[in-house]
RNA sequence: GCCUUGGUGGUGGAACUGGUAGACACGCAGGACUUAAAAUCCUGUGGGCCGCAACGCCCGUGCGGGUUCGAUUCCCGCCUGAGGCACCA
């Protein structure tokens, strides 16, 4: 009998459905284990190889843990809303909720295909108006309250208005706006207006102004991935920075406790790096520099108060509100032109500009402590969101600063001696200082704390921890996404009551953009008439809690019973990849713990811990449009044109050669393209990325599924090698995998004889084999080593078919510990060998060291480091019976001769090394 | 540019805490079975050198240094691939 792996697999999933097996309760005696997959986002491509990746890892992890004992939850939903639904609606007329519901059936139908355990009666699906209920009032639970400074947790509103009404904002410092303060009998002399607009400035969600990437032909706003060059992907029409109302989360309140709550979880230490760059904590200082022979102070924010002396010009963003008053009639022109360069550039390409740009606007600054003047320029290296967004520059000390300073030959000041060498900035803090008054002769980071009390003293600066992190952007001038539950009346914003949740997003025939910006909605009266707010929450909203929404899936009250969640609690794996590191991982941390301060939830990070997945990557297509025109030239040509690369299809590309026509009909912007061929084909850009549907190089599973089986493709995905490390998808190599799911097969049923297992008593040495996988896999499965764990499947078939092994007492137990790899071949064969149950409420084979246990050891032995021999030695035996052996052993003999021993280093279990 | 991370045979990878580099597979070559193919099984397979062979020797984990009895593993410098950089999710 053959190992018919889609009859069985298809049989097993009907079975299993049909019962139940991985219904999970809320209510268990057993220990809880809570395995999550980072939900995806159902993408028109569909479900790409790169997916499953950690959904087979989380699969496993949780069959495993499940057959030690565990209770395991173990959901899976989709992230809903999103652009590419709005875009495709956009392109296509179609509309999101029906494409994305399409999509969704698309995703389930290739996930079951997987033979996955997700309890599906737990699903969720972020754009339900029964889920984005209670993301809604999620936010209303974040308007609805502030950070309270001192008891650093998220407080309602109320307790700050009663504070407000008895003694003014002394104690709460505004966060919007530290400089604003006012007394209790002020506050009552507020009109709503004023007074609702004070405490915008307090909510942990707010309303305020930010730029936005506005494409004018385009009439609407842009995402960064829309933006190609400073032109819309769409169309290459320009794009420009525009200042929009949005709300906002007030993440930068958490920021704290979002570092310090790193030490409590388990993510990678490269995981809590780039999370806490990200925060960002500095410590430093903000200076007020006057400007010269005008009104006005001019704030910067450094971390480097030592260097004032050496600071020989400022720099501004050319967003400062400033750069308007001080820059003089003479220089107005430069100015005005240097910003409108500015306005057209991504903060990415500020950021990244190798060339030195920067403008002069004529005013002068005047140093506090040494009265010297210094010139104020404008560069788009200075962002507006960080600090003050003004610098003082010190081009001794900062690279950065040096290179500029040369570029526009500004003469500089050096203010550390022979540490400065004047062809490099020198960004120490150890030199002693010179050109410096008061500080001359000390060391740079002594004369920080100096320089900052004497500057508290003067009234002219103080002390100030800073983060990079800025508040989110939470709005989109979009359709699908979350509506506000916000009404708009005379200006002010009111939050709806929970009662009128959900505020369901209304049907549109249209999706194109409202009037000034504004979003879709915006174009519908009903709408506008009721004073719904008109943008939409991004793509995080829905992500942020979902976790806790798996626990209580069809809760109508409650967006999750407390009892419930004190329950599950936190996850206790999570996996995912790290693209989200800054994004969702923060956002979700960030609301779980305004959830837990306001007493919903009883923990306060969900995720207790990490696995981020490698990417599985994917080779992508380019095609070169000429920039400006709708003229494509093939890849060989490319170099002599000024052009954008733009992602093709790689459906519609054989090997790398572009199907034209098929390029033509696949978006209407490239209807009317044309072609400049080389050797009359149109030949395509390659490159190993990142495999995602905006890159159009996704690969499917199914195929692979229909040709070898979901379990030869799951631990075929996991053999491709660890989990956490990115592989470009290659499909060679399934065959090995195959073949040994064919040659375990075979220790069951011969193509001929069928059945060959037997009720025979184990051999030692059969019990050896089996119990050495046993170690091993188990401890390898704990470790998330899946890749070593296929191998040690392999070697285990290998020795037992070696050894001709038939026996049911050794088959049995190897069918468990394969159940999480091959759930459906261990679960076939399981019942073939007369079990009742399913194999996934088997239990766990114990591992028994006394069936593996060595009486010796072959030991390497080198000379000098290298291996020469290997010896047999009795483990029991002695450190000097070990040197007797071995200095007694013919090839030692040879290789040390006459030379003098000078040690031998004997590590027990390990290795022998010589030393002549 | 900044942050994070990777680089080991022809290929994917193994070597978990500094202790036999290349497990397990793929591919390739040769062979068995077969009319043939598929399937299956067996043998070999990092590079080089000496040799009929056995055996043996040298080199070898991106590159250049260092620490150590011993380095794929630790340290310093460089080259290079990938992910993220705030409106893709």
């Amino acid at each position: 009998m053959e190992y018919q792996f889609r009859a069985i697999e298809k049989k097993w999933q009907t079975i299993w459905k049909e019962k139940k097996a991985y219904q999970v309760s809320n209510e268990s005696s057993q220990p809880k284990c809570y395995v999550l997959d980072m939900f995806p986002y159902p993408s028109g491509a569909g479900l790409h190889v790169g997916h499953p990746l950690g959904y087979i890892a989380s699969d496993i992890y949780s069959r495993f843990k499940r057959l030690k004992g565990f209770n395991v939850l173990h959901p899976m939903g989709y992230d809903a809303f999103g652009l590419p639904a709005e875009q495709y609606a956009i392109e296509h007329g179609v509309h999101p909720s029906k494409s994305t519901h399409d999509n969704i059936d698309n995703f389930r139908k290739q996930l079951d295909n997987i033979g996955f355990c997700f309890d599906w009666e737990r699903e969720v699906k972020t754009c339900d108006a029964q889920y984005y209920k209670w993301t809604q009032w999620i936010f209303l639970q974040l308007f609805n309250s502030y950070f309270d400074k001192k008891e650093a947790k998220a407080k309602t509103i109320t307790h700050l208005l009663s504070d407000f009404e008895k003694e003014g904002n002394s104690k709460h410092i505004c966060p919007g706006d530290t400089s604003l303060q006012f007394s209790a009998s002020a506050w009552k002399g507020y009109s709503e207006k004023e007074q609702q607009a004070i405490i915008m400035q307090y909510r942990l969600a707010f309303c305020g102004y930010g730029e936005v990437n506005w494409c004018e032909a385009l009439g609407t706003v842009l995402a960064n991935d829309e933006v190609v060059n400073g032109l819309s992907e769409r169309g290459g029409h320009p794009v420009e920075k525009k200042k929009l109302r949005q709300w906002y989360l007030r993440i930068t309140e958490y920021a704290d406790r979002l570092l310090t709550g790193l030490d409590t979880i388990q993510f990678s230490d490269a995981m809590k790096e780039m999370q806490s760059n990200w925060i960002g904590k500095s410590f430093g200082a903000e200076i007020d520099f006057s400007i010269h022979q005008q009104e006005g102070t001019l704030k910067v924010y450094t971390t480097r108060p030592d260097t004032l002396f050496g600071v020989d010009f400022m720099v501004v963003a050319p967003e400062h509100a400033l750069i308007e008053t001080i820059t003089p009639a003479s220089h107005k022109g430069d100015v005005e032109q240097y910003i409108a360069y500015v306005k057209s550039r991504s903060e990415r390409e500020r950021m990244a500009e190798k060339k030195i740009t920067g403008c002069f606007t004529g005013a002068y600054a005047e140093n506090p402590l040494s009265k010297k003047l210094i010139p104020i320029w404008i560069s788009e290296y200075v962002l507006a969101g960080y600090g003050t967004g003004a610098i003082m520059a010190v081009p001794c000390g900062d690279e950065r600063d040096f290179k500029f300073a040369q570029h526009f030959n500004i003469p500089i000041t050096n203010i550390i001696g022979d540490a400065f060498n004047g062809i490099d900035a020198n960004p120490t803090k150890e030199a002693k200082l010179t050109n410096s008054d008061f500080l001359n002769g000390i060391v740079q980071k002594d004369a920080i704390a100096i320089v900052n009390d004497k500057m508290e003293t003067l009234g002219i600066g103080k002390r100030k921890i800073n983060y990079k992190m800025r508040d989110a952007a939470f709005s989109r001038q979009r359709y699908w996404g979350e509506p506000f539950p916000i009404k708009w009346i005379n200006g002010i914003a009111y939050p709806m009551s929970e009662k009128e949740l959900p505020l369901l997003l209304p049907e549109v025939d249209n999706y194109s953009p409202g009037p000034e910006g504004e979003g879709p909605l915006a174009n519908i009266e009903s709408w506008k008439s009721a004073n719904y707010e008109t943008n939409t929450m991004p793509g995080y909203a829905g992500s942020s809690w979902y976790f806790i929404r798996y626990m209580d899936p069809s809760n109508e009250k409650e967006f999750c019973n407390r009892k419930v969640s004190d329950y599950w609690g936190q996850v206790d794996l999570y996996i995912g990849g790290t693209e989200h590191a800054v994004g969702h991982l923060l956002y979700s941390r960030m609301w779980t713990k305004v959830l837990y301060d306001l007493g919903h939830i009883g923990f306060d990070e969900p995720f207790k811990k990490l696995l981020n997945q490698g990417m599985i990557q994917g080779s992508s297509r380019f095609v070169y449009r000429i920039r400006g025109t709708q003229k494509y030239v093939s890849a060989g040509l490319a170099a002599a044109h000024e052009v954008d690369a733009l992602h093709v299809d790689v459906n519609i590309v054989d090997g790398v050669e572009l199907n034209t026509a098929a390029f033509k009909k696949w978006k209407p912007d490239y209807a009317k393209a044309e072609f400049i061929l080389e050797d009359g084909k149109y030949i395509c850009g390659v490159e190993v990325e990142k495999m995602s549907k905006s890159k159009f190089n996704t690969v499917n599973p199914d195929d692979l599924v229909e040709r070898y089986g979901a379990d030869t493709f799951r631990m075929y995905e996991m053999f491709l090698g660890p989990v956490e490390q990115s592989k470009p998808w290659d499909t060679k190599g399934i065959e090995g995998v195959h073949r040994f799911l064919k040659k375990c097969w075979r220790l069951f049923y011969d193509e001929l004889k069928g059945k060959v297992w037997n009720e025979e008593a184990a051999t030692d040495s059969e019990l050896k084999v089996l119990h050495k996988a046993i170690k091993k896999i188990e401890e390898d499965t704990e470790r998330y080593s899946f890749n070593t764990a296929v191998s040690t499947f392999m070697i285990c078939v290998n020795e037992l078919a070696d050894l001709n092994c038939h026996k049911k007492e050794i088959l049995e137990k190897l069918l468990i510990l394969l159940t999480p790899y091959a759930p459906h071949f261990a679960e076939d064969l399981w019942q073939a060998l007369g079990n009742k149950s399913l194999i996934v409420d088997a239990s766990y084979p114990v591992f028994e060291a006394k069936y593996v246990t060595e009486s010796a050891k072959d030991y390497p032995v080198s000379i000098n480091g290298k291996m020469r021999a290997n010896i047999s030695i009795d483990l029991a035996a002695s450190e000097a019976q070990v040197h007797e052996i071995v200095l007694a052993n013919e090839i030692v003999k040879k290789w040390v001769a006459e030379t003098p021993i000078k040690k031998i280093i004997f590590v027990k279990g390990k290795m022998i090394n010589i030393v002549i």
